[in-house]
DNA sequence: CATGAATGAGTTTTCATTCAT
DNA sequence: TATGAATGAAAACTCATTCAT
């Protein structure tokens, strides 16, 4: 599933070094200008290494896009997986992941509003892969949703749970992508909270 | 507040005229390619006219996402405008608010996603511009619901208000953005009854 | 047949001045470095003008390899042509034909070197095209042989006259690719007389 | 004479194995793709050693095609100065002589074509080596067919002797440059055959 | 006003060569 | 000796913008 990004060089070790190395400078700069305004030049300097370096370590510029959209991928994932690892139940369960969710959004805001602007850009044939991803982001909600049902905590049908899903991932994005005015409007704790009383409201009175 | 875009034909009919073709066009492209894919020779043979004459009627590419994200924000707004002056009601008229809001959503599917996608590339000036017009939106569906609250249908505080406002909104993006997903769940018709649901129960619930 | 360069430029009385300048320049740098050694850069400059304008005749830097590959043809092909509507008959026509090929080939020296050392650079699709154009220069010269053969001039079975026709041209490029020896040997005269003598002479023998 | 390729290894045995590795590889690239389109990484992977050490037995790219056509020069030279050795007189030596370099010829024919059609890209210094080379080839043919006048067996100028050396070394070429043409009208018998045929005849009747 | 040829700065990418290990 | 990661100059090609007609 995953699109393998070719390199020169053998060492493993290194090339994971050195592709992280990428994926921080390059997040720097696409948050800063954009993925089409960044060179790789820049990317390179903004690396610590020369362009010729550079093109040992993938084989096009949206290469280097599809890392960044894969790490950030993964680090979500992980630490969401992480939280929803932790012991608890029923209602609590689903609060404690969507506040987990948030703040993993709200620790990597550049890195998701990247990854949502320019996710477009990114090479055909990564497109599957991405959308892959994102469902699987949304199962993972879904899931804690269902238990809830199946433990008899509410009563949903399935398109509802999924709508909640989707529901509970675009607020996490919108907490970046309209943060011009939301974040001035509420700190994260705040809208943390009123979002899950939202959710629960309208999954209670359902 | 609006930016305004140079042009070296001095007839107003003829230059609403050409930027009208203009926008059609550059929608169409963008659409497809992105912004960035898209080159100005592409955007003046779509448009109808050359390369040349496309620069009499604009300064820079720029302007011309410019031109485009401001009519589309101009339609929208017209239209939802037009539907809020409808008579109706408490409940019923922010039902008919958002439902007539997704319908517009709908219908602008294209032209919504552009301008998501590419207003990160609009020129600095125009930032404010395009800020304050996501404003005015968010204010009309407040007003929408702070109607509701002054007659007293039920009690939302002002920050509850712009919440709901900001989700309502973010709904109707959301049924583009993740079309890939969403609308293979529901139609139009489903999604908006949900949607309005669960709305609605958070309203009371609060 | 002919393989079609693509220009963006409408104007073809432009697009074949601009191409005859850029086909003058490029034998030129050819000649000098060879087409690998030589940019596209240098092309222009060469040419006359930018490389921005070079690429408004061209798609890519092999067509111009391509172009001038054949413009070398047809004005070889041309003035062999021309040489072979005088009247004349039997062995005489065909001493004649001989010594206008030779005398075309030491005109356009650099040329026919360039075109014989760099025709294997030329795009994948060029490469049919080519040969058949060695082949009807091949047959110009065959049809000369064949037709005395039919005179009665001489006797010579189809595969001699074949090799024979070969025979010639190759003599020709040898005359530009050795020409570091054979120059210094022979005027162009000593050299058309002996090779026209020594045909002639396996001819009749045979 | 020879041009001397730089080392930087000590142990000339060492420094042999490994060019001659080097050459092989080299010819393989060089037949598929031509000296400019392979690059010196290709070479090495090719040749069974990396690019580090590739660069110990040379010192630049234009070396390697230098090794190249010296080899092969070397090759022909050497098969064609042992059939010269093989005892045979008059006619027969000379038929022997062409017969064999037809052969010779034959069996590189991928290197011979690499060698002419990639001796324009070797280094300024080499060339007058290269030419040094080609005119003792020339010679070797000379002294075959001047040892037949010596003998008495027919009668030619010093300048018709050096044109047909030139011509027979060029009708071997011609074999593997047109084989897309003479290939397919004769076997390498039947070639042979005929091109002595008409040497031959040109030779007596002059 | 309309046209489209000309421009050249800027972009991605390649690859011969070096040098620390 | 052998390795291969690092380098950066140089190459092909693009495209927003201008301006003479």
């Amino acid at each position: 599933m995953k699109k393998s990004v070719p390199s020169m060089v053998k060492d493993p070790q290194l090339v994971k070094k050195r592709r992280e190395q990428m994926i921080k400078g390059a997040v720097r700069l696409f948050t800063e200008k954009g993925f089409h305004r960044t060179t790789t030049r820049e990317i390179a300097k903004e690396s610590g290494f020369s362009i010729g370096t550079l093109y040992e370590y993938i084989g096009s510029k949206e290469d280097i896009l599809y890392l960044v959209c894969d790490a950030i991928y993964d680090e979500v994932s992980d630490r969401l997986t992480q939280q929803l690892h932790t012991n608890s139940k029923g209602i609590e369960r689903l609060k404690l992941a969507i506040a987990a969710y948030f703040q993993v959004v709200n620790d990597m805001q550049d890195e998701v509003l990247v990854m949502y602007q320019e996710a477009k850009s990114l090479p055909k044939e990564a497109l599957p892969y991405v959308l892959q991803k994102e469902l699987e982001m949304t199962e993972m909600i879904e899931k804690v949703i269902r238990d809830c049902v199946a433990e008899g905590v509410f009563q949903l049908s399935e398109p509802e749970i999924k709508l909640t899903a989707h529901n509970i991932l675009v607020q996490g994005h919108m907490w970046t992508f309209r943060r011009w005015s939301i974040q001035k409007l509420f700190t994260l704790e705040e809208y943390t909270t009123l979002q899950i009383e939202q959710v629960l409201a309208s999954i209670r009175s359902s």
